[in-house]
DNA sequence: CGAGGAGTTGAGGCTAGTCAAGGCCCGTGG
DNA sequence: CCACGGGCCTTGACTAGCCTCAACTCCTCG
């Protein structure tokens, strides 16, 4: 596990100030450190304090840089024509933000810092030119990308979910799981994001979500004190997340003929 | 508008049977086609052809190629534990599969041909190789990518809508914007899915789509005949997306202070 | 100490999920 | 060619769950 090796290092750097980053610190984030070269060393990107509620970037930007979550939480999301706000998912520490602006140098989203936070600032063009010469850094943004995405498959999947009590334990499952992969606890959440914004990513009414988490608590699966949640039960909230009205019935996958060229 | 060259194209091809497509056609498609230097000609990538409902590439198996949808249309599934089958999306000419893979080199979902389709078929590792030498490769691949994570940034938004009706407003017209974009008519539109495929992608039941339909159709704004749709009041279907329950008051942006280095 | 946002809880109405039945289309096979 | 079957799709009736509105509490922060 390399979480805890990047988490002192990276408090070491914030003591000194505003620091630098070096390339292999991100590549280690990721998990591909044993990646780094030498040449990864001498590669470094600043750092840049994002006060909590302020905006990284704004949708319509154009690209300028990436980032890389470097402390704290982020929120992306989009406006639609009425000023409503459709939260898209949230980034914590070695998410990388921004990359759909990859399609037309347009950032299609925005993010917003939950907390005070820090991200490490990637110069597109920079890093782009960099990427041709180390290809642990091509794979890191290869990399960033395809776990996005994954990312975002996973928020579909929370978004599906029939019932509203199942979608968040559902969410609540997931922001355990990736806490946990951070060297974080598994079991304790600080919730850093208000009812409503989890709301918005589940596609529910905040007051739902209020419902559904004492609900969870009452069934003895989490407790819940203002956003501290406690995962008392991890089974029973796996079991509670299974529940699909019906559809183990109606979606079965009509074992496909497998295609071979 | 470059997309009936491509189509031209990509029929001859077809018709001289099993084709080699060059990458500068792929470019073209992407939208990109001014980047295409004489280097592009050179490199070719063979196509494949996927039957109806066979399945290109299966969740859990590592990559090997990443594939541009030719010709026909797919679905991109995930299974979970039940089996039930979450749609995440729905690929047409020129939409890349398989970038979830880009994580781990292991698929994140699986993808299904929803009619007799092809695709060209783009070995990762070769790709990587040559986007090395070819910038205009390295941003094909970048661009695929972002626009596939604005793809599902659109889906999120698609799920996201209060009533079904509305959710299912909004599938047609993105699906019309995009057919547009590929220079197809954006007003009638052959559903290459089923209901369920549909209801899937926007976390409904199947009936509900098909009362979300032929209650748009009732309302006027669209003709229903099996699979065929005409959008026939386009602005009325706009109008019918923007009906979002109370959020302009519940969930407008708090005007947000803006964040500069 | 006051203001305002965040969160919780309750009551009520309506949407959409569930179950069920039937029609349509298209494949296969006689 | 037609009959049959099995999907896909539609429609109806019922009901559960969720959204809405509203009131109230708690916490935070100025």
């Amino acid at each position: 596990m390399n979480a805890p090796a990047a988490c002192i290092t990276r408090i070491d750097e914030r003591r000194r100030g505003p620091a630098q980053f070096r390339a292999s610190e991100l590549l280690r984030w990721a998990g591909i450190g044993e990646c780094a070269g030498p040449d990864t060393d001498r590669i470094v990107y600043p750092l840049r304090r994002v006060p909590a509620l302020a905006m990284l970037y704004v949708e319509g930007q154009p690209l300028h840089n990436l980032y890389c979550v470097a402390s704290g939480s982020f929120k992306c999301i989009q406006n639609d024509v009425e000023g409503y706000e459709q939260v898209l998912g949230f980034a914590l520490h070695g998410d990388m933000l921004g990359l759909d602006a990859l399609c037309d140098h347009q950032h299609a989203s925005s993010a917003v810092a939950l907390e005070d936070s820090s991200v490490v600032v990637l110069p597109f063009a920079e890093l782009l030119a960099a990427s041709r010469q180390v290809p642990a850094l091509e794979r890191l943004l290869l990399r960033a990308t395809g776990a996005e995405l994954r990312q975002r498959g996973d928020t579909q999947y929370l978004m599906a979910a029939p019932s509203s009590e199942v979608r968040v334990a559902r969410f609540l499952l997931h922001l355990a799981r990736r806490q946990a992969a951070l060297g974080q606890s598994g079991r304790r959440l600080r919730l850093r994001m208000t009812r409503r914004d989890i709301a918005s990513c589940l596609g529910v009414a905040h007051e739902t979500v209020s419902r559904a988490l004492t609900g969870l608590a009452q069934s003895g699966c989490i407790a819940v004190s203002h956003r501290d949640i406690e995962i008392v039960d991890a089974d029973g909230l796996h079991r509670m997340q299974r529940v699909t009205r019906g559809a183990t019935r109606a979606g079965l996958a009509p074992e496909p003929r497998m295609f071979v060229a």
